[in-house]
DNA sequence: TTCCACTTGCTAATGATTTGCATCTAAAAA
DNA sequence: TTTTTAGATGCAAATCATTAGCAAGTGGAA
């Protein structure tokens, strides 16, 4: 039994989200799914997509995906929004030479929520976020 | 031995790092020490400062101090930067629904860093950050 | 007290997001 | 299939936080 491809997979989705599956979308799903393996910013998608959508469509799609939870709005770079498909639950290793993020797939210990929810008296944690920062290989060496 | 008072603090501070004790340095400091114990924005500060600075001092200054590794600069709200006095290694608890936040000194483990190193192959890893999202018990009362 | 590199306060750019609106179109209904 | 319309898109203009440019001040070393 074949696995379904990914425009289907695409279709499934905006499908589930009970959002219409535009070509716009569908494209931009596309390109979070295939050809970007990193957070990547609105300007890159739209740089992707060749002109098939407009930057505004993509900062709305994006906006109205991340209200789903279907999309992971990243906040890294403080001076542009970095979107991931919301997948497995991940972390980032950023080079503050190049910038380069990698995903890291180790997290904290499951207990870890539970406790800091004690401490700062939260009703409840929904997720947490975390964040390596240091130099990759290559800019390493060149330094 | 009496405790240094808080602006004899500020003055030191300002003198290892080399910089001139202007009296809008000096209150920007006074304020990020005493009256913000969270991060805060610019432009809440440039307002706890009642004209005493322009706005764009305080970004200049900001920028200096935290390119001095002595202001940190989160990257939690997507709109607009927030800046707290480097002190103590801790994170932050964050409530999705009002915006509170809250330190957490509360940390992952000493060895993880050196894990996600080898994990991701970076050079090194300088520091790391680590945000909780969730719902304060104000908030949750409201709901 | 003098002098000058460092700072500050304006004002005018920037640059990323948003918003308004007329025009389409996916897809539910007939 | 055709009709119908709520939801989408594209383009242009508006926002808003953050930066730059520059002339006018001023810490603080000499």
């Amino acid at each position: 039994m074949a696995r379904p491809d990914k425009a289907l997979q695409t279709l499934e989705l905006l499908r589930a989200a009970r959002l219409r599956a535009t070509p716009q979308r569908r494209l931009l799903i596309e390109l979070l799914r295939t050809r970007t393996h990193r957070p990547v910013s609105v300007e890159e998608l739209h740089t992707l997509g060749t002109g098939k959508f407009d930057l505004t469509t993509a900062y709305r799609t994006l906006e109205t995906l991340s209200a789903l939870g279907l999309v992971r709005r990243i906040a890294i770079d403080h001076n542009r929004a970095l979107f991931e498909l919301a997948g497995e639950h991940h972390h980032h290793a950023i080079c503050t030479s190049c910038g380069r993020i990698e995903d890291v797939s180790t997290c904290v210990s499951p207990s870890l929520d539970e406790k800091v929810r004690k401490s700062v008296r939260f009703s409840r944690i929904n997720s947490h976020a975390l964040e390596f920062f240091g130099v990759c290989t290559k800019c390493a060496v060149r330094v």
